[in-house]
DNA sequence: CTGTTAGCGCTTTCAT
DNA sequence: ATGAAAGCGCTAACAG
């Protein structure tokens, strides 16, 4: 008792016993049990559930980094899980998330159902969705400005001159691929053009699987002149792919990259890219989260923020 | 009782018993307590503490991503800390995680003091550490072979005519930049080269600072005509401070990179890489310290393990 | 200022 | 096949 008091700041004890406490807790290398800790009543867990879709992806490193400084700041820890695109793996990390007590989740959701994440399912633990919607999933959620960026970009495009777009892009129930479609698509139709199905390839997870569709749009007999990649694998492998394909710089189609990518700007290809920062994205899931957690905020209804991105010029 | 014995695999339970309560769990969502269950004697946590040093570097999310993975199949799930290569921050993410009654801890050391990793102070708790050593701490550690790919690295840039070789590294305090920087020394001075002080840029731990680094070399009076980067920090450093100064290839300095950079094959840039994958260096931590905690290898005497790494072909 | 009691959720052991 | 007791480490509430 003595040795709780002392180690929870130390009221009502005597100064010479909690130096003694301290002294013993140094020597015998005492550390206080936060499980058990937690295990009493009101007292939350400190931790909160990470589950993102590809840590190899230098983009959710950074998100999970801007995750991690924010709880950090909220005095919490994470626990990280990598679904691999897998629902039945988001399914399952949530579920152990939810038994080892954290006090919120934060989720890039791997789209699809979604059963898992209802609040009902999760009692009093809030989530963040971060990145994608699901559809018909009311809790707070962080997206990009993603079709206004796909739109404002698209635009640009053809404002300078382009018109033959093609687009690649990640897989259909990914709700950040259909609102950046959505975007390209407008844009296009908005200036009188057709949508060509030859041009547009959609589902493209990987570099490798988006490098073998942009050698499918390069091989065309009329190829695009311009391509929008909808996410940074996709640009990747567009650029890859171009290397491969096209040695000659002034052969290849100007990209347009939604998301940012080390490198990419030293390469003499026009290239413009919609532009924003995956840390920031984590960093305001997490403040979303913990608005809740600590803001007395548990009940309010659900928000959906989308941060605005930014649309730069074609360069290069 | 019959919760518990029903949820541990329903020895001594009636069937229909059992039928009732999944039921009941399934309406209710109820999530068995995994802290309070690893608060029972004898019962490990399920959980290991991962501090790494910078999680914004592609490279520390692909080797999260080899402990988490290797971590799942072990059926363990991961606490992951950002020390930000700051020394406090590293022993309060440990002491933290030992508080939170982790099996285990990965880390990727700062460098410097290592009190708060001696077995002394984790009791039980085995440590492995990635990527970088800590000098008198006697704990399980994965290496890459540093010394063996840089002094190869070097050795084929004098083959092929290089003389005048610069060198980007990492903080000295760094196991890596030291072991590193050792390769490169070697190769010169065998070679029958000495080592100019004006070529050798030491301590830039981020982009920026590489990038700095690499312009001072860049407007020397003789700039060097190949520079060994010795992380991929350096490399995209270096990169860009070209891409910046020298627009025209001819004149740019062939790179050696150490650590594989996407896109950098695509430049028009003489480069050389010492590529090996930092997934499976996560998965080999991640391993050892299974080895320790299920192979029954709990008291061994720690070992210290080299990975292979890959000399390329300077190419570009 | 210090110590005792009780109970958080769980499962091993011991009744029944 | 089921339940009761006990104790893992902790701290709020209550003695003293």
């Amino acid at each position: 008792m003595t040795v709780s008091r002392t180690l929870s700041g130390g009221k009502n004890v005597r100064a010479e016993v909690q130096e003694r406490v301290k002294q013993a807790v140094a020597t015998l290398g005492y550390h206080r049990n936060e499980n058990a800790r937690s295990m009493r009543p009101g007292q939350a867990s400190g931790v909160i559930g990470v589950a993102i879709t590809n840590l190899a992806n230098p983009y959710y490193g950074q998100f999970a980094l801007g995750v991690e400084e924010v709880a950090s700041e909220y005095g919490r820890r994470i626990m990280l899980g990598n679904t691999g695109e897998d629902l039945a793996r988001e399914v399952q990390l949530v579920s152990d998330f939810v038994g080892r007590q954290v006090e919120g989740l934060i989720v890039v959701p791997t789209g699809g159902a979604a059963d898992h994440l209802r609040p009902e399912r999760l009692g009093a633990i809030p989530v963040v969705l971060a990145s994608r919607a699901v559809d018909g999933l009311d809790v707070d959620t962080v997206l990009l400005d993603d079709t206004r960026g796909a739109y404002e970009a698209t635009k640009q495009m053809l404002d300078a001159g382009y018109r033959r777009i093609g687009f690649l892009g990640n897989v259909v129930s990914v709700s950040t691929a259909g609102r950046r479609y959505e975007g390209y698509a407008r844009a296009l139709v908005e200036f009188g053009l057709e949508l060509d199905p030859s041009l547009i390839m959609r589902g493209q997870q990987d570099v490798r699987a988006a490098e073998l569709a942009m050698e499918t749009l390069l091989r065309l007999d009329v190829p695009p002149t311009a391509v929008f990649c909808a996410n940074n694998r996709n640009t990747i492998g567009a650029l890859q792919a171009i290397g491969q394909l096209q040695p000659s710089d002034d052969a290849a189609p100007a990209l347009v990259g939604f998301d940012d990518v080390e490198l990419a700007h030293l390469l003499r290809i026009p290239l413009l890219i919609v532009s924003h920062d995956p840390k920031d994205l984590g960093a305001h899931a997490a403040r979303m989260l913990f608005d809740r957690l600590d803001g007395g905020m548990r009940a309010e209804p659900s928000r959906l923020v989308e941060l605005p991105v930014g649309v730069g010029q074609l360069r290069g």
